[in-house]
RNA sequence: GGCGAGUUGGCGGAGAGGUUACGCAGCGGAUUGCAAAUCCGUGUAGACCGGUUCGAUUCCGGUACUCGCCUCCA
């Protein structure tokens, strides 16, 4: 079996990953949207990233070997603020914003997780786990709020790699006066009439964001499993939070066991972000005409772990490519990815690495092992697209085109190079571009 | 201030202490009635300053700059 290294951000270092909670099965969760509008380019490249890794571990596992969790935060403050912006009920909104995320995601590609648990679903369980943290001396009440306190959990700050004092130090916002630490941060928080709530033992009220994702991990994961994974952006303070409150509530595990982070998106050098308002969604390219397999090209030439500035000239480029290779497979059957994709992807998910592995099965005219190998990849999918295709192969005018390429190849035999060009020429017109082979 | 990532040829972007990355574009050629496509060949590198080494773009230290996180954000 191929043994898959990946980065750890917890240890910072390349680590086998060796499934052991269950002998070869593997635990996979990662971060999911707050579904309150549509997704934007760089949401979409830890869905395209962890895909990838999906799609490797059942390569080499065996898709019932895996089960990958990737959640939809629907209950927050951002969407409430929608709704109340909106006049629409919330139900409605996260609906729709779930909605429009698996197709545009399914645009580039992206295979749906094994389960996508909705934060709202699982509102039991987190009263369950916070009043455990409470009875365990990890939480305590303040205010109608319940809140993690932070000095209960010595190894708060290891993922991170900042200790608490510089957390303090550094902190550039006002700390709420019923705080026993400035780090503490909320586990339950009470909910006006107006806003969604559930009864508590706290009172009504909803969950904080971060144990949203402990609990939904732990229902559907067990207290440990392999891999937990999530924009760089995330490490802290959300993902150290969420250590911290797992491991306190579920000492008889170690949660996740690897923890991946994939770098910032940016376009012209900065980093895309709803606050600094330079963000586009998936959808906005698509409709521009953007193929999702050119986009989903794209995130592929770069390293996960790297920034990656997102360019119409790498999308062009990307495009041409993978014309080419369509061209190239036209509609050949998969065989087996190449070995050496499959090694690129198990060195730490280098796509890139793995692309340039395509390119030499392409230029070794290894048509099988391409289109397996690009399979692999989430590329070329079944037949050619429009966008692909030869210009004028497609339709009904099938029949017609062939009449006058036969006209035109017995001109060229008669050598009547004008009637055979006036031929091209005419099919040019009508859009059909003739290669002699 | 603390933590982290990056800096490679015209562009994108890797691996490896010493031999061509690769792709796109460019240039030269082959093929072709022409065009397109295809094929072959080819130039331009590794922020800066030190150190280790027979030899560093590759390892180590430092400097500069860029970006991100520390606050909702993938």
């Amino acid at each position: 079996m191929v043994e898959i290294r990946l980065r750890n951000s917890r240890t910072r270092r390349i680590e086998p990953l060796k499934p052991t909670v269950i002998p070869d099965r593997v635990g996979m969760y990662v971060c999911g949207p707050t579904v309150y509008e549509r997704a934007h380019l760089g949401n979409a490249r830890p869905a395209v990233v962890f895909d990838v890794l999906y799609r490797l571990l059942r390569h080499v596992y065996g898709p019932q070997a895996v089960t990958y969790v990737r959640n939809f935060t629907d209950v927050d403050d951002k969407i409430n603020a929608r709704a109340a912006q909106t006049g629409r009920p919330i139900g409605e909104i996260t609906d729709e914003t779930i909605g429009w995320y698996l197709d545009d995601m399914g645009a580039l590609g992206v295979l749906e997780p094994d389960h996508m648990p909705r934060a709202t679903a699982f509102i039991g369980q987190m009263i369950a786990m916070i009043a455990d943290l409470i009875a365990r001396g990890h939480a305590y009440v303040a205010d109608g709020h319940v809140l993690f306190a932070v000095a209960s959990f010595p190894a708060y700050g290891q993922l991170s790699g900042r200790s608490v004092d510089d957390m303090i130090a550094g902190a550039r916002v006002e700390v709420a006066p019923y705080k026993h630490n400035p780090m503490d941060f909320v586990l339950w928080k009470p909910s006006t009439d107006d806003l969604p709530g559930w009864d508590s033992p706290w009172g009504r009220g909803r969950p904080g964001w971060h144990i949203e994702c402990s609990d939904m991990a732990h229902e559907l994961l067990g207290a440990s499993f392999d891999i937990h994974g999530g924009g760089n952006d995330l490490l802290f303070p959300h993902h150290e939070n969420e250590i911290a409150q797992s491991c306190c509530a579920h000492p008889e595990g170690q949660f996740a066991r690897i923890w991946m982070h994939n770098e910032m998106l940016q376009v012209e050098g900065k980093k895309m972000s709803k606050s600094l308002g330079n963000f586009f969604t998936v959808r906005d390219l698509l409709d521009q005409g953007v193929p999702g397999e050119v986009i989903r090209f794209v995130f592929l030439s770069t390293h996960y772990s790297k920034p990656m500035d997102w360019t119409a000239r790498k999308a062009e480029e990307a495009e041409r490519t993978l014309t080419k290779w369509y061209r190239q497979v036209g509609v050949s059957t998969a065989g087996e990815p190449d070995g050496s994709v499959v090694d690129a992807l198990a060195d730490d998910l280098n796509t890139h690495e793995a692309l340039t592995r395509c390119h030499a099965l392409s230029n070794a005219g290894d048509v099988s092992g391409l289109r397996g190998s690009l399979r692999l990849l989430g590329l070329l999918s079944d037949g050619i697209p429009e966008w692909a295709r030869p210009p004028g192969f497609s339709d009904a005018e099938t029949g017609l085109i062939r009449d006058l390429l036969q006209r035109r190849d017995k001109a060229r035999e008669e050598k009547a190079w004008q009637k055979a060009d006036l031929i091209r020429d005419g099919l040019s017109d009508a859009g059909v571009i003739v290669r002699d082979t």
